[in-house]
RNA sequence: GUGAAUGUAGCUCAGUAGGUUAGAGCAUCUGGUUGUGGCCCAGAAGGUCGGGAGUUCGAUCCUCCUCAUUCACCCCA
């Protein structure tokens, strides 16, 4: 092949191939299904936002917002780092809380961050995000990592639900207090990270990797030893219903989230298989947020769950989807039978037919292996022979049997349809 | 942004202590007697050995630079 100019797919971008393509369609079906079992509707939104949007939900001090958006600057619009922002602007926008009080959501889509690409990771990937706005009950947080679970449990993924509380505008400002001085009581003896985490986000060293970090913060002031009765209650509710559902989970209390909007409940799913990316699905509760986006003050909870990761972990599993089959391959031979199959085909395809044919004068045997390979279950040749006696040669793939029929697009469709 | 590893055919990978036409498997194409697939056999096609410079009589192999990919850190689904 001869290239004039190379031009490769942008670093962290990946063309997902017809291969690969029937595995996400199998989650995506898989999980719609699941969606609208539980009285999600989907929504569709635009890519492309004002960068206020997420600055002011996902908080400007993030790593998200500081450095990994890609944003037009001249335009002040960026590309969605994640869908909540633009869910709730959305609902803001149009009013959705006054037709329905409590709105349950979901969308599906790219979504885009400038980070350093490796495995689970990369700057253009799919989410899906579920939310349910206008409800502060602990049963709708329960019953949603209720649903992520079945859905996990249809794809035959095992995971692992990790909850915890971050407590809320009355709770954390205390709490956060009460371990700064913790962390700085023993700041010497903390990695470099983690003593630029305290003055970034101090909740983060509670998630520090290094070993001796862990040790340092092993008997750090707990969140949820210094939740408000309010919220306390709330995470005791969210237990109960857990187990109500019959939801295995186990509580972490280092488990600390990203984005500012976050609080009260949050979670993940998460798995030892996917190397350094271990959550599959990870969200929480975000009452503020709706009334600091403009809209009305009312709570919402959501997640997001990775196409990528859950791909990855069928692909491991060697879980592989295959096209259906082809119900027919026409073999026309010579102008003539060409001629005709090319006419043929196209009936059927109206009749609901998956049919093709061959265009490039190839021998017999050369169709006939493709035909194979396509997985065809039947075959059908015209040549000059079948030409003069009007009548094909239909070829069952598997029996190897094969008889005349008439060159009709209805009788051939009823007799590869038939078995 | 930081660190490490890896770049040889469409894919997965051999290889040369520096030496003439760089290999295999899979995939592709054509055949194995007139018009019949899978298995088997034969043959063909496919590579500027990531790119550039240097050392050398000679570099896919050694040195340097560069680009790309991957994994990890940071951060995160």
């Amino acid at each position: 092949m001869e290239t004039v100019l190379k031009i490769k797919a942008l670093k962290g971008f990946k063309d997902i191939l017809p291969d690969e393509v029937i595995l996400w369609k199998y989650i995506e079906d898989a999980a719609r299904d699941i969606f609208q079992r539980f009285n999600f509707s989907e929504i569709r939104l635009p890519i492309l936002e004002k960068t206020d949007l997420f600055a002011r939900s996902i908080g400007e001090a993030t790593d998200i917002v500081e450095k990994e958006m890609y944003t037009f600057v001249d335009k002040q619009v960026t590309m969605r780092p994640e869908a909540t922002a633009s869910l709730i602007r959305a609902y803001i926008e149009h009013g959705l809380y006054v037709h329905k009080p409590v709105q349950r959501l979901f969308t599906i889509g790219p979504m885009f961050r400038h980070e350093r690409p490796q495995k689970g990771r990369l700057r253009q990937f799919h989410q899906m995000d579920i939310e349910v706005l206008g409800s502060e009950n602990p049963l709708v947080d329960a019953e949603l990592m209720g649903m992520a679970a079945m859905l996990f449990t249809e794809l035959n993924i095992s995971v692992s639900l990790e909850l915890n509380s971050l407590g809320c505008p009355q709770c954390r400002p205390p709490y956060r207090a009460r371990l700064l001085s913790f962390i700085e009581s023993r700041l010497d003896a903390l990695c470099e990270d983690c003593r630029r985490r305290s003055t970034t986000n101090p909740l983060r060293i509670l998630d520090c990797k290094k070993d001796h970090c862990r040790q340092q913060v092993e008997d750090a002031p707990s969140v949820l030893a210094h939740l408000c009765p309010d919220c306390d209650a709330h995470f005791q509710a969210v237990q109960n219903g857990l187990q109500h559902l019959d939801v295995d989970y186990s509580l972490n209390k280092f488990m600390v989230r990203g984005l500012d909007y976050y609080c009260r409940t949050t979670f993940e799913f998460v798995t030892s298989d996917l190397g350094a990316q271990s959550a599959v699905c990870a969200g929480g509760r975000y009452d503020g947020l709706i009334e600091k986006l403009g809209g009305p003050g009312k709570a919402g909870i959501g997640f997001a769950m990775g196409i990528e990761r859950l791909v990855l972990l069928l692909q491991q599993q060697e879980k592989s989807a295959a096209d259906p089959d082809l119900d027919l391959f026409v073999i026309g031979l010579g102008e003539e039978g060409g001629k005709l199959g090319y006419g043929l085909v196209h009936e059927m395809r109206k009749g609901r037919c998956r049919v093709t044919m061959d265009h490039e004068g190839r021998s017999l045997k050369s169709q006939m292996k493709q035909a194979n390979k396509a997985g065809s279950r039947y075959v059908l040749i015209i040549g000059d022979n079948e030409l003069a006696s009007g009548k094909g040669i239909l070829k069952n793939m598997a029996t190897q049997q094969q008889q005349d029929v008439e060159l009709d697009s209805s009788v051939l469709a009823e007799r590869v349809s038939a078995s």
